[in-house]
Parts: C-alpha cells; sequence; structure tokens
RNA sequence: GUCCCCAUCGUCUAGACGGCCUAGGACACCACCCUUUCAAGGUGGCGACACGGGUUCGAAUCCCGUUGGGGACGCCA
C-alpha cells in the first residue's frame, strides 16, 4: 500500500501571515485534501531572536479563520510531534552527532567578522561567494583540542565536490545543480539551535511529509536539503516550487506588515473565501471561474495546473471574488458580517429588507454601515452631487412629490407615477435630484427598495428639506 | 560577480504531441440593454504571444541569443 500523501505549512513567527503565505498554506491544504491526505501544521521558531508567541498566536488565528484545518500538527498534535522546533533539540542534537560521526559535518570556528571578510573580497574580486574552507580542512584532535578549549563552534555540512544533485520539482519539472556552487553551510548554529537548511529538511522526513509546496526562494536551497537526507539515508520529500506573488507595483511581496496582512484584509471584511478563491487563482488554472467552495476548492486541484511564472497581486480581482462571496451568503451570515455599526443603527423590523437591498451594492460592513446611517440618521447628509442635483432640480419637483406622497405613501411605483404625471418630468431629471433629496449621493440600491426601507415619515421629512435646500440654493 | 528560475491582453490566465489560434476565458475598462435615474444584473466590444535569429510546408508552442524581471550564494527562514 502506497504511503498516504501529507503536505505541510511549516511558517515561522516572526511576523503577520500575508497573501503570499496565505497561498503557500492554501496550495498544501489544498493539495492534501484533494488526494485524501494529511495537512500538517510546523512551527519553525529555530530564531529565537525573531520568534514571538504573539506572531504564533496570530498566525494559528488567521489560518483557523480562512478555514483551513490542519489534520495533525501544532495545537492538533499527532504521531511526529512535538511539533514546534524549538521543542525538537533532542532529535537534532542525536542526527547532528550521527553527521559528525559520518565526517560529513565538521566544526567551524570562523569568527562572523571573517567570514564577512572573506565574502566580501570574493565579491569584489567577481567570484562566487563561498566558504572558504579553512576549518574544513582542520585535523579532527585540533578541532576537539579547541572545543575542549572552549571555544564557540558552528557545524558546516561538507559538500562534496564534483557530484550533480537532480530531482524532479513538482512544478518546475526536471532540475539539476552542480555541488560545486555551493559551498559548505552551516547546520547548527554557535549558540546550538539547528540552521534551517537541516531542521527543515529533517524534520519533513521524520515527521513523514510527501509532498512540499513552497516558495520559488527555496528551489536553490533544494539541493542542500537533499545532500543532508542523502547523508542521513533518510528518504526525502517531493519538492514543488510555487512562483513568487507581486505587489501591485510589480515588487515581491515582503515580510514586512502592510495593506496586505491577512489580518487587514480580515479587518476590512473581506470574507475568507473571497481570499481563497482569489489566492487559488493566483498560479493555479482551474477549467471555470466559478465561485468553489473550500471542497469544491480542492476537489478541482491539480498540482499538475499549478504555473511557473510569477503573478502580481491586483485588489481588484479579489473584490470581484468578494462580490460573489458575498452574493453566496445567506442572509442571517450578511447581517451578522455587516456589523455592530449596522446593527446598532438599522431598526430591527427592516433588518432583512435592508440586507436584500443592500446586497449586491456594498463590499465591506463600513459601506453596510454608511447606508445605515445615511438611511435611518436625520437629516441625511448630502454629499456635493446631490447638493448639485437638488440646486438644479425642477422648482416644481419636490413640492409635487410631497403631494405625491401623501397621496400614495405605501405604493412606490404609484407615488413615481403621480409624480410624473404631476411634472411631466422623468428620467434624469426626476431620479437625479429625487435619489439625492431622499439618500444624500447619486449612487446606490435601487430606489424602490430604498423608498420602503425610508417610510413615510422620513421621507416626508427628507422631501422637505430638500425643497428648502433647493430654494436656498436658488436665492 | 557566479549559479538558477520566469517571460501571452492593464491584471489573473488557457495554450500537451508545432497546424483545430485571424490566440480562448475571467477581472478591469468602454458601449448597449434592462430599471422612466445611478448602482446591481444581462449582452457585446476594446485588448497580448518581450525582441532578434534559426529549425519547419507551417511556431505563442522547438532551439540559440538579447533584453527585462525575480531568486539563491547568510551562524534569516
Amino acid at each position: 500500500m502506497p504511503a498516504a500523501l501529507k503536505t505541510r505549512f511549516a511558517p515561522s513567527p516572526t511576523g503577520r501571515m500575508h497573501l503570499g503565505n496565505a497561498r503557500t498554506a492554501l496550495f498544501n491544504a489544498l493539495l492534501a485534501r484533494s488526494a485524501g491526505g494529511t495537512f500538517l501544521l510546523r512551527i519553525e521558531d529555530t530564531d529565537a531572536e525573531r520568534s514571538r508567541p504573539e506572531y504564533l498566536e496570530a498566525l494559528v488565528e488567521d489560518l483557523r479563520w480562512l478555514g483551513l484545518q490542519w489534520d495533525e500538527g501544532y495545537g492538533v498534535g499527532g504521531p511526529a510531534g512535538p511539533y514546534r522546533q524549538s521543542e525538537r533539540d533532542p532529535l537534532y542534537g542525536a542526527l547532528l552527532e550521527k553527521l559528525i560521526e559520518k565526517g560529513v559535518a565538521y566544526h567551524c570556528f570562523c569568527s562572523t567578522e571573517r567570514l564577512q571578510s572573506v565574502r566580501r573580497a570574493q565579491i569584489d574580486r567577481g567570484a562566487p561567494p563561498r566558504y572558504d574552507g579553512i576549518c574544513a580542512r582542520l585535523a579532527p584532535a585540533e578541532a576537539q583540542r579547541r572545543l575542549a578549549a572552549g571555544e564557540g563552534a558552528a557545524l558546516r555540512f561538507r559538500v562534496p565536490p564534483g557530484e550533480t544533485v537532480a530531482f524532479e520539482d513538482l512544478v518546475r519539472g526536471a532540475q539539476r545543480f552542480g555541488t560545486d556552487a555551493i559551498g559548505d553551510f552551516v547546520v547548527r548554529r554557535t549558540d546550538g539551535s539547528p540552521s534551517f537548511f537541516f531542521s527543515n529538511a529533517v524534520d519533513d522526513a521524520a515527521m513523514g511529509v510527501t509532498h512540499v509546496l513552497r516558495g520559488d526562494d527555496h528551489l536553490s536551497n533544494t539541493p542542500r536539503q537533499l545532500l543532508i537526507l542523502a547523508a542521513l539515508g533518510w528518504d526525502a520529500p517531493r519538492y514543488g516550487h510555487l512562483p513568487l506573488i507581486l505587489d501591485e507595483s510589480g515588487a515581491p511581496l515582503s515580510k514586512r506588515e502592510g495593506s496586505l496582512a491577512l489580518a487587514t484584509l480580515r479587518e476590512e471584511g473581506y470574507r475568507p473565501l473571497a481570499l481563497l478563491n482569489y489566492l487559488a487563482r493566483l498560479g493555479h488554472h482551474y477549467g471555470d471561474d466559478k465561485f468553489k467552495s473550500l471542497r469544491e476548492l480542492s476537489e478541482d486541484f491539480h498540482a499538475e495546473s499549478l504555473g511557473s511564472s510569477p503573478s502580481r497581486l491586483e485588489l481588484g480581482q479579489l473584490r470581484h471574488w468578494q462580490h460573489l462571496a458575498l452574493a453566496s451568503e445567506p442572509p442571517d451570515a450578511l447581517w451578522e458580517w455587516m456589523g455592530e455599526g449596522v446593527h446598532r443603527c438599522v431598526p430591527p423590523a427592516l433588518r432583512g429588507p435592508f440586507v436584500d437591498a443592500l446586497r449586491g451594492n456594498v463590499l465591506s460592513p463600513v459601506e453596510a454601515r454608511d447606508w445605515a446611517h445615511r438611511l435611518f440618521d436625520d437629516p441625511p447628509a448630502l454629499d456635493s452631487s446631490s447638493r448639485e442635483a437638488l440646486a438644479a432640480a425642477d422648482p416644481g419637483l419636490f413640492p409635487a412629490a410631497l403631494e405625491a406622497l401623501a397621496r400614495s405613501p405605501l405604493d412606490y411605483h404609484g407615488f413615481v407615477a403621480a409624480l410624473r404625471t404631476r411634472t411631466g418630468l422623468s428620467g434624469k431629471s426626476l431620479f437625479r435630484p429625487l435619489r439625492a433629496a431622499l439618500t444624500g449621493t447619486h449612487e446606490g440600491p435601487e430606489l424602490a427598495r430604498l423608498f420602503d426601507l425610508l417610510g413615510e415619515d422620513r421621507l416626508r421629512a427628507r422631501l422637505r428639506a430638500a425643497a428648502l435646500t433647493h430654494q436656498d440654493a436658488r436665492r
């Protein structure tokens, strides 16, 4: 029986999650689900300096909010724990010792200063910056002596010269790297903590991860990790490298917090599925453009449909998916989503009609709240376009509207018909000032729905106010 | 600098085996329809194979080069 497919998301808690991370997590989750496999969450907090507990919390919260459940790992447990790298030192220690015994790892006593000046000199002379191998040639006895004397040392992996590391990338296809292009790299820092190359590779293997979808920036790290695993005699997972995501200006997404932080988007009211539908199509192709549930997203996911060229973020596209996400939301959920500001402002009896009227016309709770205030706060704030519309209105319009309203207060169509015959106005000259008088702005949901929402008293008051504004403007 | 990756409408992308591509879809944009208004909705339009060489009866698709963008070369991940 073939081993079940297992994917992972392995973030380091050094910052807030952004769209790039989120997509990596999503693709791994989708790949696992599409194959009935396992999706695992591992926390890579080996960098004590930059890892922070609050980022860890935020990470978990972001993932949960997105709806990406993990079946194994941090917070839920599993057979291969612990799932925080900071708790896995015993395993790393034993494995590192094994590498030393085999002679594939050696102690390096070089100071950061020396390493830096060597690197600078290499670059100046046009050579690739690589470790020059001073400590690789140290006699073991000499290394032992310096260690015993209390000298600090990092551990480096001895990269075999003249070999080729080949692997089949899940998205890029066949890859080959010559080991001569790779310098001996650090697998354990002087402070005793394992490096990314090491802990990341070793944990994937130890946790039974079979498929790794990760950022493009790891492509040239892959041969190092393959070398480590081979030295240990372990099977490596299959790697697939996703093209980077660029921001709207074409620059690579950075880890810095910004408008693209997931948390920001969430606060702005974006629905998780809007984000997921958008992200799933950045670098992956579905055969259709339909809005999909998480389940459909994974059912239709195919690793072969992963693209290999970088894609650029565009909020306009995200808004499109938000639109579709909201359209598929049941009324109660939409009402919840609109938030406190709306709940306080909209009369309970009008809750349903309000949601119906607004659906399709707003993309965020802030917009919904603005409409709630626009409709139920008196007097409504007039924007400049509606002031103009009021000033330019036919002088007979508002008096006639008041009369028409008195005659058919609960019937929008009757009201409009009466108004038309009475004033002879129609089209823009009728509706622009009417909309301005009633809502204070020039665009929005269907006027008929708003008419019902406003109610007779408010309609009368607004028409009266408009008549006065109109006169003032003319004077 | 060295090695590696990428290159189709403004954006996301379709494009196995070269012909079915006068390059398809979606977002945006524009127009029209609907609604006696705007928005929403419907229909349609605009719009791209980075450049230069090859190979071939035929290339977006294969090869080479150029240009552009990105990544790696860290005791960051």
